[in-house]
DNA sequence: AATGACTGTCAGTACTTACTGACATTTAAA
DNA sequence: TTTAAATGTCAGTAAGTACTGACAGTCATT
């Protein structure tokens, strides 16, 4: 009666581990909690691990993902405006959504864990850094009104970030909807 | 040798309680260190608030903010868009920024205090509601394109948002420069 | 059948921390 | 000076929690 053969059982607790500490704080779960969402004793849990903080450290270290933001950009942008903001917005959200226990925990933990939401986050600059070039390639082109492009970066990539931080209680807005509507404001507000 | 004579004592453990769960949450922080702070043993702590969790409630009744988001407005619009819209950026940073501490214990303690951030914010749906109105309003004046107002405003109050959540770390870009070329953009983009 | 890797149980240790009681001390007003 | 209210000190309690050691059970492989 094995439950999940296909995840291993420190993953499982990694998991249970994450899923806890995202909710209620690193200070606020115990590693009794933790095993027992794991279906495991807590014995279990040091057997493996050692360690809450080691704990927390290989949670981090398997489900890292700064990495992934970069690559998808270079090859796909066609440099239409509209259909490279959506393409950057629809990204941003597919990988925020997919890290966000991880990145609650960046936000939660900030202060009592240094180091650790400075190697997983701040809200990825790689992402602004690389809208900024895009920008500047575009105003280049004669495709971009005359602003400043970090400061448009900065805003656009704080608007989809400010989205995704509350959409807990959207309800009546999809996301979707939200970015094509957005996409067009930014679009009309800098094409030329 | 009085150090703060114009506020009283309970105020100044409700202000260092305020300053510390903020940025160690609330289990975080001890009873001791919170006292220490204020400048007090840890005794008086507990003759005046008789237990950590009043203490934090205390600091909600006192320190609350959710309601002067309303008034601001009705008065001082003038239905010029770029100019309202730099209203009411510069409004909402003003606000959530004499408050950052209060929002910053809310957004932590979510899942550990319930009912404490629905009271406090749900990032103030009353800015968004007022925004759509006021966008609902300028679309029948002919002086908006054709777009969802809801969507729009919490668009622009969610890059907002962002923006103040991150401000810790801008350094090159200031609040006012983001929030003059930010309006512009929006401004730029809903206008026939 | 025997082995080894993994898990559970249980009792217990060491430390932290919210909170209390008794008593002394300060401070300011009467 | 007396008094009352607020604060400090100190010792202590009760509860929670990270973490350990000893021992036993399970299960697949050989």
């Amino acid at each position: 009666m094995s439950e999940d053969s296909s995840i291993s059982n420190s993953d499982k607790l990694l998991l249970a581990a994450i899923d806890l500490i995202a909710s209620k704080g690193y200070k606020g779960v115990t590693t009794q909690e933790i095993a027992a969402a794991a279906g495991f004793s807590e014995k279990t849990l040091f057997r493996h691990f050692g360690s809450k903080q080691n704990l927390l450290e290989a949670a981090f270290d398997r489900f890292h993902y700064a990495e992934e933001m970069t690559r998808l950009f270079d090859e796909k942008l066609i440099w239409d405006l509209q259909a490279d903001l959506l393409l950057i917005s629809r990204t941003y959200h597919e990988i925020m959504n997919r890290n966000r226990k991880m990145i609650m925990i960046s936000v939660k933990e900030a202060d009592n864990l240094p180091g650790f939401s400075e190697r997983t986050l701040k809200h990825p600059r790689q992402f602004i850094s690389i809208l900024t070039n895009y920008f500047t390639v575009m105003a280049g082109k004669g495709k971009l009104t005359d602003v400043n492009p970090e400061i448009q970066a900065y805003s656009f990539i704080s608007m989809n970030y400010g989205v995704f931080a509350n959409n807990l209680d959207i309800g009546t807005i999809s996301i979707e909807t939200f970015i094509k509507e957005s996409v067009q404001t930014f679009t009309r507000g800098l094409t030329p």
